[in-house]
DNA sequence: TCTGTTATTGCAATCACTTGCAGTTGCGAG
DNA sequence: CTCGCAACTGCAAGTGATTGCAATAACAGA
């Protein structure tokens, strides 16, 4: 957590947006709270220290950082999770256990011959880092005795 | 068309569940829409023929035929669309458009090196029928000028 | 055909998220 | 440092989806 919060305000304000202590704040508390947060964790840990925040720019400040590419929306089903975006060289997507929830990464490279694929015979271009698979997590798929058929 | 609904019908029944007019008018609006139709498309073509039916009554009938993998969700970010699950052999995933929110489809067969991967290298078993990828359509990435980065 | 059980419905309240608006404030120009 | 403008915030109202509950009705069994 080497300040990559601190980083991306910097980049926030290098693209024109002014920087606020919200935004300032929406960010701290994920990466404080380890990425995979949901909007109500952030806000309840941003109150902490500011208790005139309301929820509406806690989505604002979301949608605006997920716009410019800055924090990554991981739709699992039950409430979006936000991420700060990694390095390049870091690139992965998500896998959601239905049965348990959480959200486990993989690497980006596993996507990529689909990417391809579909770019070949369709024409269309995927954005893949808005990419999340839901199944069964190695675990709860062993308590239920479920093999790879599904 | 071939009342593809009244046999998904028997199917509910089948399963245990009671086979109410609500649920069948409900089959029988996707069908009549043909598929990948929205619930308040739904909700207003069944309130043609039956004025008491209830918004909660839609969303609950099409969160039981999901559960039962008698209709596809297909989310496409602004609002989910709903299809009748086809023949086994005509198993396919959901490309939406994030330009012109059109949705196309994919054989399944695109999908299945990926999802052999995941459970191989992560034991993560993929249910890939709720599988949607977004990203630009043919049309809207050469209006664009996009090629295949992204 | 009638009856009892219990799933299902319709309504209203609630929850989650978004939007309109007036006041505030970041920040660049002078 | 001060000023002015537009972006941004907080509030409250609005929209879309979900849930609790009492009344209703599907359907198995007699």
């Amino acid at each position: 957590m080497a300040r990559r919060d601190i980083e991306i305000l910097e980049r926030l304000k290098a693209q024109g947006h002014r920087l606020t202590p919200q935004r300032g704040m929406v960010l701290s508390a994920i990466a404080g709270l380890g990425g995979h947060v949901g909007v109500d964790q952030i806000f309840q840990r941003v109150r902490e220290v500011y208790p005139y925040m309301d929820v509406a720019t806690v989505y604002r400040t979301l949608q605006l950082l997920k716009r410019l590419h800055l924090v990554t929306e991981i739709v699992t089903g039950s409430g979006a999770q936000y991420e700060l975006v990694r390095q390049e060289t870091d690139r992965h997507h998500h896998m959601v256990c239905e049965q348990c929830g959480t959200t486990f990464d993989f690497p980006a490279s596993y996507a990529e011959s689909l990417r391809g694929e579909l770019t070949r015979a369709f024409g269309f271009v995927a954005h893949l880092d808005h990419f999340t698979v839901s199944g069964l997590c190695a675990a709860c798929a062993g308590k239920q005795g479920v093999s790879t058929g599904g």
